[in-house]
DNA sequence: ACGGAACCTTGATAAACATCAAGCAGGGGG
DNA sequence: CCCCCTGCTTGATGTTTATCAAGGTTCCGT
């Protein structure tokens, strides 16, 4: 790959402090690609292939059992997924679409594993990356678990709008009901949780959220850095 | 630390290929000590100060939100806990309190990280339990999303007969209540959810669970390897 | 502009799950 | 041995969430 992308994947937590040569390595066996909107990307149970990079775009990471399916995560740039099965040399437990047009970077799991073998620094990175995705998941159970549906929609309408400035306007970045099914509920569910929060000062024009009484907010939501903060 | 525990601790994946000096010197620095049952170890929220790794007995790590509280997983020998706090210098996100009295190594956090500097094998050994751990947290969000409270305990019945030998015999290893919040439900839900499943050859005396009719229990849970399975 | 297709919302209903309140059974300590 | 405590179960009830069905809006392509 040659590009204006190099730098800042270069520039992601993963690679930055891993040798000139073994970067130089991953990079040309590397392939950067723009993908259509959703397209299937990856497929649960299939083997580990690639590491992905998303570089601009979005992709939805989602699970099926018994014809139910449910969103995982969105990765966003510049994101990467599928990481701990790269590395494990084990099956997708994710399926993978884009969800817009998105520009990826695909990395062949066998040169990242081999990267991983040689480059120290790399393997430390790597281990850093992983600890911290354990860690989110490990958030999002909890909120799944000790939370209700208006709950967790109250306390991700925050972190979105910390996200975006805080200035108490928010413009979803997905569908309502790929963020119903995030969030672990249905569209309908979504709608009426929406209703539930107007007297908490939210206010719903399409995908702009207007946020008019935080602390209310606040109040209902009882955020804590333990389940809703992304860097803890 | 000296005793007869040490060679075990030794062939954990995660110490079986660090070299001797290294592992001598993390030993050294450890800690190995009995606790009586319910004592409180670690607190969510508190830095990360020390590795544990389950020599004997049972540790609960759960936690708690607004005053309701969940039990996340239940670590039992010889397994460790807090990894990914230790490494990434962090505050727990879990507590954790024993379950039974229990004798438990506890490692230095910070001669964790020492060794993981030092020690290529070690790194590399920690990022294949890492991504474990990670894979295993995604099932069980998979688990709680994609199921209903029978379905989940159906599989989980399913999982501790085969993690049993699978003669269609389960002996509990906690209590009712430990199971119920585990598996994301109430007590009493739990105890509505085995009359549910009597009709698909459950029965169930005390902490002894007798499965009669294993083909119909499966056709029920629906048990998958991409959820169900510990190693994939 | 029109038709159609997503997407979202709303309402009605049903299923799943939690809560509250008793009651029962078994085991450990006095 | 008996008592009491703890854990479990059961029943009644209420809340939360999903499902089904229908209507409305927006946006796109023809």
């Amino acid at each position: 790959m040659r590009s204006t992308d190099l730098p800042q994947v270069r520039a992601l937590p993963l690679f930055e402090s891993m040798a000139e040569a073994n970067f130089e390595q991953l990079m040309q066996a590397a392939y950067l690609q723009i993908f259509p909107a959703q397209l299937e990307l990856i497929k649960e149970g299939e083997p580990a292939d690639f590491l992905y990079v998303v570089i601009d775009g979005c992709v939805e990471l989602y699970a099926r059992w018994n014809s139910h399916e449910t969103v995982m995560e969105m990765v966003r740039p510049l994101g990467t997924f599928i990481l701990a099965a790269v590395l494990k040399d084990a099956v997708y437990l994710k399926s993978g679409r884009t969800n817009q047009r998105s520009k990826l970077l695909l990395i062949p799991a066998e040169n990242v594993r081999e990267a991983f073998r040689n480059d120290g620094a790399f393997a430390r990175a790597i281990v850093e990356e992983l600890a911290g995705c354990y860690r989110e998941v490990v958030k999002q159970q909890k909120d799944l678990k000790l939370r209700t549906a208006v709950e967790r929609l109250a306390n991700s309408l925050l972190a979105l709008d910390s996200e975006q400035g805080g200035r108490g306007c928010i413009e979803l970045p997905y569908d309502k009901r790929t963020l119903a099914s995030l969030l672990g509920m249905t569209p309908e569910n979504l709608s009426r949780a929406f209703n539930t929060l107007k007297p908490y000062g939210v206010g719903v024009d399409g995908a702009r959220i207007r946020l008019t009484d935080t602390a209310s907010l606040e109040r209902l939501a009882k955020p804590t850095p333990l389940i809703d903060d992304a860097t803890v």
